[in-house]
DNA sequence: AAAAACACTTGATCCATATCAACTTGCGCT
DNA sequence: AGCGCAAGTTGATATGGATCAAGTGTTTTT
């Protein structure tokens, strides 16, 4: 049917209802059955790599995108050469919903590492909604979660300091690590502190001061790429913007 | 068939299909059978006024809303008892979606002036745009829409200078008003400068400050709550990030 | 294996915007 | 109609984080 055969990945069997991001991902509530449908339409390309583009700011929309394995990063480039990174993405996190409404995309999202990425062309999964009420309902919400995780970050970068911002960043990678069967306390990070920073509003050398003072005051340990953390109640606690020893006269 | 009927506000024959928002709102593409069919499940509550709440954060999720007249405010309420304000919301916008995902709001909802709103239980919409596929294609394209719209204002928070942030509102409102039919480079404001400033992640007086300057350089009038804007050129330039005489050495 | 390019860190300085303070204006209420 | 308070303005000062600068460590290229 696909007519490259020569690489043989597509042809390992890799279904949705064998997908250990299972209740991460779109089928979440399905019956078997639908499961099968839903899993006909997804197409399963080779890995791809550091640097490549999955697609790029102004490209036709045809396909969401669900992260397997990896992490892929999506930001808005502005003409100057300037970019926002609006997120980082980890497995089971869907790419490309902002795209339906002009069937264009209006941002790009680039590999950060080595990663597999499932392509669920929007059309058919469409009419697949249309006639599983159960589909069309988890796609309301996964767009609807979309919609509130934005309003999270508008909260971040209008109200928080750069450590609260710092802090919530590595709290909310721990929470998704560990919701993956990962380590949530040993990690590491495959973006560099230049996207860090982009995506929380704040300089390089801010990134890299807060993470020497979050090491210095033993909330974790950071060498590189490797972060360690040590005291999540603490990171816990800047987050909600209480500074353990400052502010905080009355509650 | 609504148990209330004292108040004969509910009984004004106001139909989707006669809405002045129509190519704002929901029924865009729809056949006129299928507008009736939502129209039937449409709540036209009578007026609100200045304060009332549309709902709170933590209510449990029942229906989506569309300002028809007036305006509302969604805000992300925190414990002490600061508040991020998410959006203003013009005739025809849609108020609820984040509340999808765990059928609990997650913002609240204040009016800003003597408004209009239509509720849509959200139930009865699923069940009809499973229905009718247009319609959860529409369905799509405003979760999507409000995905874009947040995803512009991180890059709004994250990159921009207090005054790029205040000419992108204005000029959005412009815009907005235009397309509904009203003066684009004269309106009134209704939410006030501490509203402005907390959206846009600026304090009140820098706010201020920058309406007398606008003022002083010709962009505008502002009196109160009323503006005229006098060169739009001009502030479309700034929003771009390209103040007139300082900065832009090379393109 | 050396060189070049890049990523990160650390220190010194600057500046845009917050904060504090005082005053003015307009509006809701009795 | 006028009191009282909230909203807005304007000025003075403070500061968090940006920017500039210089150096170190790491990865990629040749």
């Amino acid at each position: 049917m696909n007519g490259r055969k020569i690489i043989s990945f597509e042809n390992i069997k890799v279904a949705c209802r064998n997908c250990s991001l299972t209740t991460l991902c779109l089928p979440m509530g399905l019956e078997p059955d639908d499961v099968e449908k839903l899993d006909d339409i997804v197409k399963r390309n080779r890995p791809l790599h550091r640097g490549d583009h999955l697609f790029r700011d102004g490209d036709r929309f045809h396909s969401l995108y669900v992260v397997k394995t990896g992490s892929v990063k999506t930001y808005a480039p502005s003409e100057d050469g300037g970019e926002q990174v609006l997120g980082f993405h980890l497995p089971g996190e869907l790419i490309g919903l902002d795209a339906i409404e002009h069937e264009m995309h209006n941002c790009s999202a680039k590999i950060l590492e080595t990663s597999a990425v499932c392509e669920i062309p929007f059309e058919h999964l469409e009419e697949l909604s249309s006639t599983i009420p159960s589909l069309q309902h988890q796609m309301f919400r996964l767009l609807s979660r979309e919609i509130g995780h934005d309003e999270g970050m508008l909260t971040l970068l209008g109200k928080k300091n750069a450590e609260e911002r710092l802090a919530a960043f590595l709290v909310s990678l721990s929470d998704r690590f560990k919701r993956r069967g990962f380590s949530s306390t040993d990690f590491y990070l495959s973006m560099s502190r230049h996207e860090i920073g982009n995506y929380l509003g704040l300089a390089v050398e801010t990134v890299s001061r807060l993470f020497t003072r979050f090491q210095e005051e033993g909330l974790l340990n950071v060498e590189r790429k490797h972060i360690q953390l040590l005291d999540t109640d603490k990171l816990h606690n800047i987050v909600q913007g209480e500074d353990s020893d400052s502010k905080r006269q009355y509650p």
